[in-house]
DNA sequence: AAATGACATGACACCGGTGTCAGAATGGGG
DNA sequence: CCCCATTCTGACACCGGTGTCATGTCATTT
């Protein structure tokens, strides 16, 4: 069983197997009497056809890469997620490939993939989204790719994005309007764009609200925990301690409040804390935390499906795709006004 | 470039195409001589063999699939590193496959995965590792499978597991050593292996120590976070509040800390919390949580390794192997005498 | 020196699809 | 009724490897 081939289906509908192939693939100039044949036959002996002989004769391999190196497992998963999705829905084949973006071996590491698997496009999360060496190597290669969240959209490639730089306005601004103006900032880790277009949101509020800005309140993270624990023990014990801290994203906010617990603050009453991407430990702490919900898995699905749309095309000249999906402010427990 | 193929090394080479595939595969009988040109042409034209179409000479796809449905990013996380470390070594690719158990769906879903994908073999995570129908299916299918966690051995599969139940009464055992006699527990998802087998271990543990069991303190939970909140808020309102409760998970147990912190009682003072799984989570929260660490990655490493042996391997009857690892015991601040 | 066997090599078909091109069937106009 | 254009169909080579088997080469045995 399961054995059907497109011989077998040949030979039960009476017909070559180059029109069976014809049927499979909708081509046209088949008569429907034929077709009808062929489709009959399919159904009777339950038939698949073979993906890897229809990869060798296209030279494809239907599968799609995704690189990623990112400490956030739920950031992960949701990459994933709509990676899967989108090459569901065009039959492809997803392969996950973590690796770090450090170090010499990465191009090396890269020319593996390629060369092992003979994947047909790449899509880049970040911080490969913005890593120029990677770029330009990709292009060299002809590899196909997309970049979801790159910081720059310049470059001549598939790039889809929400925009960090207003949501970190909004959400300084949701802070301001609170009545804080002591509001500290813990930055991400410097070779990911979001970490600099959430610090300029940040500037911008304080700008447009005409709050001086304090660069003691400022201090650098590296989006882990455990760099979010080290700020907050500087920022916290400050002589002038902020009563806010904006943190650019949930572990380190999540940091932000265990140090505070450790030091008795009330949050929100002693402290205000806002965080950046509605990771799942924002909700499973307690209080939850004020954050940002990027549209992850959405960003992935249309980078994957306009990335094969794009080499599957016939027309050579398919505009590149460049799109910027909305983010969304999320009002939980960790903010409020001061009152002490 | 990276054009070259087996017919352009032959070429260049100056030998025959089934020479070069001999070289290739590490065949006997090839003269040294002959070896070394080949392999010199290999570096030369700096040749990768294609292996869409040795699998399709093959009959095979050096695809390796992982099951999984699991809330927890982190868990779904681990078991890929493990897997993708497994294919790597074994250059075997990787296809993630996350589907719900529930529903009739479920093994047309997986069926359809066969014969779009044509998989070499899968592994099989919680609550797949325990599905009897799945299990089934896939023998009938003659799809290698391995089994990463289950609850029973019997299966004539390959199956890599913890000892959830001995880990469960080490836990268990801890908090006695503390003092408590009275300890809830929040049970796990009915559909996984590991809830009996924790719930298992917490009994004994009583039994050993001559604690009555006493059923109001037992509730049943599903791993979710929101699940663990519910149990959490019934156990602790209850007229004779226990001391320390043990949650089947680490999830459910920063859930009870929440509901604890909501109800102003003091961890581990007042309360004392154990979870299971040694999530991120449970070191991302104040206190941090006492859990047990299971070598996941690890385990799925050598399910697919055994796997990828098993139906590799010339010989038919390559033992079954099962395997049992430790777990480990992690003392954090969420556990402690009770001191009022 | 002839027979024998171990080793080395290549010709060829095959895996299961797709592209090319030539030839067969069909249909409409003169 | 014939001719030609259009539509349909199949033979065949090909994608890049691997398996089978026949043949060639050499050293060893008798």
């Amino acid at each position: 069983m399961s054995k059907a081939t497109i011989n077998s289906v040949a030979k039960y509908a009476g017909v070559s197997k180059k029109t069976v192939s014809r049927v499979l693939n909708e081509e046209p100039n088949v008569s429907s009497a034929t077709r009808e044949k062929v489709q009959q036959a399919f159904k009777d002996l339950d038939y698949r056809p073979n993906p890897i002989a229809r990869g060798l004769a296209h030279n494809r391999s239907f599968i799609i890469g995704c690189l990623y190196d990112n400490p956030s497992k739920s950031y992960i998963t949701r990459v994933q997620t709509g990676a899967l999705s989108a090459c569901h829905d065009k039959s492809y084949n997803l392969l996950i490939h973590p690796c770090e973006l450090r170090g010499q071996a990465l191009l090396d590491n890269i020319d593996a993939l390629i060369r092992r698997t003979r994947l047909d496009g790449l899509v880049l999360t970040p911080p490969f989204s913005d890593q120029p060496d990677l770029l330009a190597f990709l292009k060299n290669k002809s590899i196909p790719y997309a970049r979801v969240a790159p910081g720059e959209l310049e470059d001549d490639s598939i790039s889809i994005r929400s925009n960090d730089e207003q949501a970190a306005f909004e959400i300084t601004e949701l802070l301001i309007s609170l009545g804080h103006t002591d509001i500290a900032f813990i930055k991400g880790h410097p070779d990911h764009s979001s970490t600099t277009l959430r610090f300029s949101g940040y500037l911008k509020a304080l700008e447009k609200n005409n709050i001086e800005f304090k660069p003691e309140l400022v201090d650098e993270g590296n989006f882990s925990y455990h760099s979010g624990e080290d700020s907050a023990r500087k920022i916290l014990n400050l002589k002038v301690r902020p009563s806010a801290v904006f943190a650019s994203n949930d572990y380190m906010a999540a940091a932000v409040l265990k140090v505070a617990s450790q030091l008795t603050l009330k949050v929100p009453e002693q402290l205000s804390i806002a965080g950046f991407d509605n990771a799942p430990i924002a909700r499973h702490i307690w209080p939850g935390l004020t954050t940002i919900a990027q549209p992850v898995e959405k960003m992935t699905y249309i980078a994957i499906n306009k990335l094969i749309e794009q080499f599957t095309s016939q027309e050579e000249a398919l505009p590149i795709h460049k799109e910027t999906l909305e983010a969304q402010l999320i009002n939980r427990e960790s903010t409020g006004r001061f009152s002490e």
